[in-house]
DNA sequence: CTGAAAGCGCTTACAG
DNA sequence: CTGAAAGCGCTTACAG
């Protein structure tokens, strides 16, 4: 189409200088009413919009934020992006999204190129020495890393270990095996020691079998459950998807969930309701996570004040559906092994 | 920490001009072996990042893609943009993400903000009349609106469809039931038209129940599939949530799957292999789809070359699984209704 | 309430 | 091969 419009060409149009056009649209109240119609009408009548570079460069802030998550493709960081965006578009403010495993020069290029003024960070397994090198205010979500030192929002996952460890023991469950995350995951491994610690409150012994979040590892553990020899009525997964390859694959082999083991997921991700059986399972309020964290750092940034150094922690919440049942004495339930 | 370093810092550091400094890092090969050394070091020492408001303002162009896409939280997505995420990284763009319902004023403010080079646009929804009068490059990925007229990419819908159709009529079935999208989708729109001539060119009735994408739509289908009076012995499904759906829904009914009904679903979701029955469905390669958008985007922008015309569909591509199976002549299967 | 002017940090013809 | 200088399109003290 014509060449962009710029700023210049409004005020020509209106008939005022381009300091007028600049304050009606970003402080519409210093102007006089009648020039701020002259102008707006100048605004639609010319299709004037403002070149963001320009403003960035003389306001020295990009007003934006910048997400970084490891592995985009995973469905979980969807819908808390879906909230962060929410809550930065309400104030103003655009979103990038960078996958943060993309090699730590390009991580610092994006970070330190001026585009954003905050940053939402999602992954807790960057080098220390970079993310404590970053000068804008970072907020980490959901992972942390102890080595940033920096404020942060997750849900309390080591006293999401216990609860689920409580609705299991007070269905009479005592042996109880945990099929665990990645051991190098500090999500693991809070959940891991929550776990541990709750077992062994009760005087109950805590296995743990060393998984993974992926529906891989939870078939797989199933074999591993399948082959002990004197097997755990329940499993405590690392995540909702372990847990329903975990529950397809007892079915594989013979099983039945809850018949044979009842089963407690992590995350209640949208399908878990609608598994079969229903998943019991902690519930992560990812909407609620994402525009939590959002709006702290958005307000920082509104107020040009400090983040804080608090770490929010969510308390845990359980949904409770069908895929726990309480103990029963050995039916010898299970057709096969 | 220390305000932001300037070229001019690097300059005076390494005792050279802001020229120089700016062309041995846009372009190492106009500058002298010995000075392209003192400035790369000038450039470490100092800490020194391109600030890109600057850049963007003074070349007139911001290095970075919009993607749009509606409901940011759907988890079809997720694939797509990690795939865009990937091809614009490695030509040094970054990637910036709105939801598309966020409202015409505040896409028309993000879309004119000169903050992006060029679009892809995830939605066929949006009003054609703001969509045209767009000046950046948009190629369409997925759905797509022909009142756009804008190229894009996407599967062949229709072809799926019939690809469905035929897997179906092959097992022998000849009443099949086609629980459709949201019928103002034109992903909707295609499959069912795709849907309806294969059946038609076979002589057979085209059952379409108006469903949705959603495991909710593919539930109460399931209910209108068990109350119609001479029961289909298939169904081809708007989406894999909507089969699963279905599917969870006609095991509550007291039916299984595929004994008393074989169901196809549509995306090839992650969770498709692993479901229960593992699901029949018509692959989406979305990493791919993701990809060659970009690149065909990407391309066009570094060339300052146009994005061309066409529309790029790819072949359906039938995943066979568990979820169908050969029609047996009624056996008076399903314990309920 | 409004305007003239400086300057944000770069890049790139132009000149040498 | 290198530098001096203009200018990208804004915003905002400063002055009136």
């Amino acid at each position: 189409m014509s060449p962009r419009v710029r700023i210049a060409d409004v005020a020509a149009a209106a008939g005022v200088s381009t300091a007028t056009v600049s304050r009606t649209l970003s402080s519409p109240g210093l102007v006089g009413e009648k020039t701020r119609e002259r102008v707006m009408a100048a605004v639609s009548a010319t299709g004037y919009r403002i070149n963001a570079a320009a403003r960035d460069l003389r306001r020295q802030q990009p007003r934006a934020i910048l997400v970084l998550a490891p592995n985009l493709a995973n469905t979980f960081f969807s819908r808390i992006i879906a909230a962060i965006q929410d809550v930065a578009r309400q104030a103003g403010l655009a979103v990038q999204i960078s996958d943060s495993r993309a090699g730590t020069d390009v991580l610092e290029a994006i970070v330190q190129s001026g585009r954003a003024d905050g940053i939402v960070l999602l992954d807790g397994a960057l080098p220390p020495d970079m993310v404590r090198n970053w000068t804008l205010p970072v907020i980490q979500l959901c992972e942390w890393n102890d080595g940033y030192a920096l404020p942060g929002l997750r849900i309390d996952n080591a006293a999401a270990a216990r609860v689920a460890v409580d609705h299991l023991a007070a269905l009479g469950h005592e042996r109880i095996l945990h099929v665990s995350g990645p051991a190098e995951n500090v999500l693991s491994q809070a959940r891991q020691a929550g776990f541990r610690e709750a077992m062994t409150a009760r005087g109950l012994p805590a296995d743990i079998h060393d998984g993974g979040f992926t529906i891989e590892a939870g078939a797989a553990a199933a074999h591993v459950w399948a082959a002990m020899a004197d097997r755990p009525t329940a499993v405590f997964t690392a995540s909702d998807e372990c847990a329903f390859g975990f529950i397809s694959e007892c079915y594989r082999l013979g099983f039945e969930v809850p018949r044979d083991v009842s089963v407690i997921g992590f995350d209640d991700v949208d399908f878990a309701g609608h598994f079969i059986p229903p998943l019991t399972t902690i519930h992560q309020p990812r909407a609620r996570l994402g525009r939590q964290a959002a709006e702290r750092l958005v307000s920082a940034l509104l107020e040009d004040a400090p983040l804080g150094e608090g770490y929010d922690q969510i308390p845990p919440h359980l949904v409770i559906r069908s895929s726990t049942t309480a103990y029963r004495a050995k039916t010898q339930g299970g057709s096969a092994a």
